[in-house]
DNA sequence: ACGAAGCCCTGCAAGC
DNA sequence: TGCTTGCAGGGCTTCG
């Protein structure tokens, strides 16, 4: 559910509401998440300060006086402000209680998501030392694309969407960007030239931005932390359009397999 | 090193 | 109405 717009909408929706706050309990529900929560938790956290709520990827970094709680939100998993004695669901595993009478809680039905401690810098951590440059910076751009690919037999959406090259290019967003420049998905990374390589990172960056302005993509029922929808869902050119005309030369929009995710690009733009 | 496939898990829609 | 099947926004891990 989450890709790199609908991280970052929920870090800025709870950065107001956590940052200068002081955690005064972990309430772990269901401990068995991607890799099950670790026993001493709770204690670690109580009465740690947050200090920033930052994004690397698709993680949320929570840096607090001592350490760093790395969080997840996997394929279905969502962060919302509620109150601490809000009710709750079958699906709420972990709450963040603060001094403040609010709880920050972690939603994930598919339980593909993550809540890991740190003592350390958290750039350091197996989980994220490898990851390639954010999308969103100067790091990133067609000269680097260029350079990565060289070599590469991958298809350019799987390569994409592969966290080592550039983090935070889900399934919907390497969809969209590839329409845009009029890339093939199923193209070898390492026969796109120099233009097409510059033309797709400024594409990434586009449709990434644009998706963040518009609060990120609502599919079922993804929420930021503030708990309002996002908008970006209607601006989905291809994703899930499989039949449906091309918007831009009317042919049908079709969908094949890549690694087990769905693709979807019109036959006659994308070359 | 690369590349493809498997797997973790629940919910939902479609088909019979 | 039920059942079964396949698919869903991610990404680590394993195997060749």
């Amino acid at each position: 559910m989450p890709e790199l717009p609908e991280v970052e909408t929920t870090r800025r929706g709870i950065a107001p509401h956590v940052i200068g706050r002081t955690i005064r309990d972990a309430v772990i529900r269901n401990r068995r998440l991607r890799w099950p929560i670790t026993h001493g938790l709770a204690t670690r956290l109580r009465g740690r300060q947050v200090q920033a709520v930052e994004r690397r990827g698709k993680y949320l970094l929570l840096r607090c006086d001592c350490g760093t709680l790395i969080l997840h939100l996997g394929m279905s998993g969502s962060l919302r402000l509620v109150d601490a004695a809000a009710a709750v669901g079958k699906h709420d595993h972990f709450d963040l209680l603060f001094d403040t009478g609010m709880a920050l809680r972690l939603t994930d039905p598919r339980r593909f998501g993550a809540v890991l401690w740190t003592a350390d810098e958290p750039a350091q951590h197996p989980l994220l030392r490898d990851l390639g440059p954010e999308p969103l910076t100067a790091e990133f751009d067609g000269a680097y694309l260029f350079a990565r690919s060289r070599g590469r037999k991958t298809a350019i959406k799987q390569f994409i969407m592969d966290g080592k090259v550039v983090v935070g290019v889900g399934n919907i967003y390497a969809n969209e960007a590839l329409f845009r420049v009029g890339i093939h998905p199923a193209r070898a990374a390492g026969r796109l030239s120099h233009e097409r390589c510059q033309r797709l990172a400024a594409a990434i960056e586009e449709v990434l931005r644009e998706a963040i302005a518009q609060g990120g993509t609502t599919l079922r029922d993804f929420v930021g932390g503030d708990g309002k929808p996002g908008y970006f869902a209607q601006r989905l050119r291809v994703y899930d359009r499989a039949g449906e005309p091309c918007p831009v030369c009317g042919t049908a929009i079709k969908q094949l397999r890549q690694g087990q995710r769905s693709t979807y690009y019109c036959p006659h733009c994308q070359r």
